[in-house]
DNA sequence: AACCGCCCTGACAACGTTGTCTGAATTTCT
DNA sequence: AGAAATTCAGACAACGTTGTCAGGGCGGTT
C-alpha cells in the first residue's frame, strides 16, 4: 500500500479509501490510485485490515463437521458455503472424526484466527467449555446434534420421532422382529435414533432383544460384521433399522454377503447417493443436509448482527422415502 | 494480552513469550502467567501476531475445488486436511462451480486473506492471470487439471493413457461400437480422456461415430437425457465409456431406464460409493483421490519452505476395477 | 473584501502482537 | 573480591491497515 501511494504520489489514506471505495476521492485522484494499484499488483491485506477495523470481522466462519469427506457433512459444507458465499465470507471447514479433544483443540485454534461465527457439529459428551466463547458474544450455531451444558441455537432434526417412523414403517408392513444397528452411543442423535426406535417397538408391542441390537459401529466395514452377526443367530430378526449412512451401506453389504438382501427388510437414517439404484432400492428417514446448512449459516449471520436473539433449536423435517427394502414382508 | 500481563504484573512482552513458549522466562513467572491467561480465558489473536511475526504466516491454507459436495473432492478434501492438520494449518476451501470467474475472484480472495498457499483445480481456460502472484513467490499447486498459461506443480491423473485403457477394456471384451459421454470440454480433463477414447478406438479400427459422443454433460440428469438419446438411435453402440463419476451415474439410470443395464457394457471415469453393490456393478478407472489430496498438500508445504523448487507435474496411478459393467459381451 | 462552509486530502495514532535491543540481577570464573 | 558471562525481563518500534481529526483550497454569500 506504501508503494501505491508513493506511485501516485498520494497519502497512505487516499489509497486506503480508494481501495474501500470510501466517499470523498476525486474522481480523478481515484483513477490514478488505481491505475498504480493495478500496476503494482497490489492486494489488501484482510488481515491487517482486521486488525484496525471497527467491526473486528475478518470475514470467515469456521465449520466444525464429522468428516468432510462424509457426501451428508460435504452437503452441509456446501449448504453453508453458499450462504457465505452471498456475504463474501470464507469458511475453513475441518473434520472432528468423532474425537472430543480435537473438538476442543480445533474450536481453539479457530477462536484464535478470530473467525467471525462457528457452526459445530458437536461431539463432546458436552460443550460446557464453550461458556466463556459464548459469553463474549462469540456467534455460534450446532448442527446435527443437540449441545449441552450450554444454551445455543441448534438446528437438528428430531431423531427420535423420525426414526420411530421409520421403525414404524417395518411394523405397518408386519414387522416385529426388527434389529437395530446404531453408531457411537455417546452422541445425542445416536441416542434419540434408538430412542424411536423402542418407543415404535413398544407402541406395537413389540419386544426389544438385546441380541438384536448393537451401538457403537464406526464405519461401514464394522456395521457389515455387526449384521452378520445379528443375522447368523438362531432367531435373526427379520428386518433391520440403521442409525447412519455408512452403517446403512455396511448392512445392505452384510445382506448382500448372506443374500437376504430380498428377505431382510431394511430400512436406513440417512440418505445417500444410488441408494434409489440399489437392488432393492433402499428405504431411507432422510435429512435435507444442504437445507440444514443454508438455515445454520442463516442463523449465525442473523446472531452476528443481532447477538441479544434468544438460542432457539430449530427442527427440521425429515422425509420417509419409500423405495423396496423397507417393504420387504416377513416371511 | 494487555489485560493478562496487567493482572500478571508483567510486561506484555513476558506474557508473549509465555504464550509462544519461547526460552528464557522463570518457570515460577511463565505458571504465573499461564495462570494470568487462563484466568481471563485469553486467546491469541493469531492475525494479529501474522502481522507482525517475521514469517508472515497465517497457518491457512486455500483449497479450490469444483464442488465441495462432489465425493471426489470431497475426498480430495479431506486428505489436504490430513496433512495440514499434522502442521496445525487450516483449510479453507470453496467451490468453483466451472466458474471461471469466480476462479479469479476466489484467487484473489484468498491472496487477501494472505493464505499460505493455495491448492487449485484450474477451471478457466487459462491460468496466465496467475504469473504475478507466483513471481512474488506464493506457493500454489493445481490439482486434477493441468494448468494452462503458467509453469505450476500439479498432481495430476494420464487422464489419456486410463482412459484409453478404460475403453481397450471395453474393445477386449469384444466391444467396438463404443460411445463416449464427456463432461464440459474446455476442461483438459475432458479432452485428454476423450483422446485417451479416440486412441483406444484408433489402435482397434473402430470408428468414432459422431452420433455416439458427446461432450459438455453438467451433471447426472443432463448425462441421463443424453444416453437415453443415444441409445434410441437406430444403430446404438453396444458398449459406453462415461467420462465422470456424476455422468457415469447418469448413463447408469439412463440403462436402467431403458431396462439395458445388463445388454450395454459400460466403464466409467473416477470411482464411486456403492458402484461395487449396483447390480450390474460398475467397472471404473480409478483414481484415489484421497491420495491425490495428501501429495498436493505435501508438495504445498514443500515449495512453502523451499520457493526455489521446479515445477513438476506429478502423476497418479489409475487403476482398472473390474466389476462386471465393464465384461457385459456384445450381442 | 471578508467570511463561512464544503470538498478533498493528509498526518497521526491505534489495532494486538512480536523482533530487537538494552539493562538489571545473578552466577561463574580468575 | 572484582570482572566477565549468563539469565531474565521490559521498553520500544514495527507489521499493514483504518478511524479521527485537522487543514488547505475553493466557491458562494453578505
Amino acid at each position: 500500500m506504501k508503494d501505491v501511494a508513493a506511485l501516485a504520489g498520494v497519502s497512505l489514506k487516499t489509497v486506503s479509501r480508494v481501495v474501500n471505495r470510501e466517499a470523498g476521492v476525486s474522481e480523478e485522484l481515484a483513477a490514478r490510485v488505481a491505475r498504480a494499484a493495478e500496476q503494482l499488483d497490489y492486494r489488501p491485506n484482510l488481515t491487517a485490515s482486521n486488525l484496525r477495523r471497527a467491526d473486528q470481522r475478518t470475514g470467515t466462519i469456521g465449520l466444525l463437521v464429522e468428516d468432510v469427506a462424509n457426501e451428508f457433512f460435504a452437503s452441509i459444507h456446501r449448504g453453508v458455503e453458499e450462504v457465505a458465499r452471498e456475504r463474501g465470507v470464507a469458511v475453513i471447514a475441518a473434520s472432528l472424526d468423532r474425537d472430543p479433544a480435537l473438538e476442543r483443540d480445533l474450536v481453539a485454534a479457530f477462536a484464535s484466527r478470530r473467525v467471525d461465527g462457528l457452526i459445530l457439529t458437536p461431539t463432546a459428551s458436552e460443550q460446557g467449555y464453550l461458556t466463556n466463547e459464548l459469553r463474549s458474544g462469540w456467534p455460534m450455531v450446532c448442527i446435527d446434534r443437540q449441545p449441552r451444558g450450554v444454551d445455543i441455537d441448534a438446528v437438528v432434526t428430531d431423531n427420535r420421532e423420525a426414526s420411530a417412523a421409520g421403525v414404524a414403517h417395518l411394523i405397518a408392513h408386519g414387522h416385529t422382529r426388527i434389529g437395530f444397528i446404531g453408531g457411537q452411543s455417546t452422541l445425542s442423535t445416536e441416542q434419540a435414533r434408538f430412542s424411536g426406535y423402542v418407543d415404535a417397538m413398544a407402541k406395537a408391542g413389540a419386544a426389544v432383544r438385546p441380541e438384536w441390537v448393537h451401538h457403537g459401529a464406526q464405519d461401514s466395514d464394522q456395521a457389515r460384521e455387526v449384521v452378520l452377526g445379528i443375522l447368523g443367530q438362531a432367531e435373526p430378526p427379520s428386518a433391520i433399522f440403521s442409525g447412519q449412512n455408512l452403517i446403512t451401506m455396511g448392512t445392505v453389504r452384510a445382506l448382500r454377503d448372506l443374500g437376504l438382501e430380498h428377505r431382510v427388510a431394511l430400512v436406513g437414517f440417512d440418505d445417500f447417493q444410488l441408494a434409489d439404484l440399489l437392488d432393492p432400492a433402499i428405504t431411507v428417514v432422510a435429512q435435507d443436509a444442504r437445507a440444514i446448512g443454508h438455515l445454520a449459516a442463516e442463523l449465525l449471520f442473523r446472531r452476528m448482527e443481532d447477538s441479544d436473539l434468544l438460542a432457539t433449536t430449530h427442527v427440521m423435517p425429515c422425509t420417509l422415502i419409500i423405495r423396496g427394502s423397507g417393504e420387504i414382508l416377513p416371511a
